[in-house]
DNA sequence: TCATTGCGCAACGATAGGGTTGCGGATACT
DNA sequence: AGTATCCGCAACCCTATCGTTGCGCAATGA
């Protein structure tokens, strides 16, 4: 139950920690792109792109493939999924007020805020 | 309402990112507790519990109120909502075909390879 | 009043991360 | 063939962060 996951949701988690790889994980779920569409809009060079992209895809957030000397990315949807379920998960816990009351009591303290 | 504070995503992605951090989550998803209580399960010091604390609040995820000599922990779902919206709408962009397959002709291949 | 507990801040060393340049391999163009 | 392009790797800085220890302050309890 919460050891599920084949990769550590750490690195997953901490690249999307930083605005580059979200605009990129942006456009790539617009649709596919190669490593140079991605790296144009940003005022980095192509080798720092590069290596975000490395770094997503050692975390399963994207995929490459070869196509000729392009390497077109393309967004993995379900490891997404995944990180998506992680929070739900803990939100539906949060929303299961039994719990809740029941650490509140435990803490000596009232819900009267 | 929701036009307030969106840029902080980076930190609040990049906190889930630490093992630590987000073990703290899970246990505050079951209710509130002290950064002592918090610490304890860890075999750090409680100092670095209370840096990784201090990250969680200062990038929203969590609350903290003081209450005596205690400074309890509550879980910020509505922040943690943020973080699931935004990784939804990527889910949703990219279930959105159309997009896709805009994309894939604008490239020039097709998925045939 | 004095000692203890809960907690945060500041400073330190060690490590990881992002950026850059330089280089080389593989593929496409002429 | 030769050249240009796309892309990744490796080396190098620089800064941010994790963990530690030491200290200090406020609240509790004797």
């Amino acid at each position: 139950m919460s050891t599920h996951l084949t990769p550590p949701l750490d690195e997953a988690f901490a690249a999307l920690g930083d605005g580059t790889r979200r605009a990129i994980v942006e456009r790539l779920a617009s649709g596919d792109a190669t490593v140079g569409e991605l790296a144009e809009p940003f005022a980095v060079t192509h080798q720092a792109i590069s290596r975000h992209i490395g770094i997503l895809r050692r975390c399963g957030l994207i995929e490459q493939r070869a196509d000729g000397r392009r390497r077109p990315c393309r967004l993995n949807v379900e490891r997404m999924g995944e990180l998506e379920g992680w929070i739900g998960e803990q939100r539906r816990q949060w929303a299961s007020r039994l719990d809740r009351l029941e650490t509140h009591v435990a803490s000596g303290q009232d819900d009267a805020r």
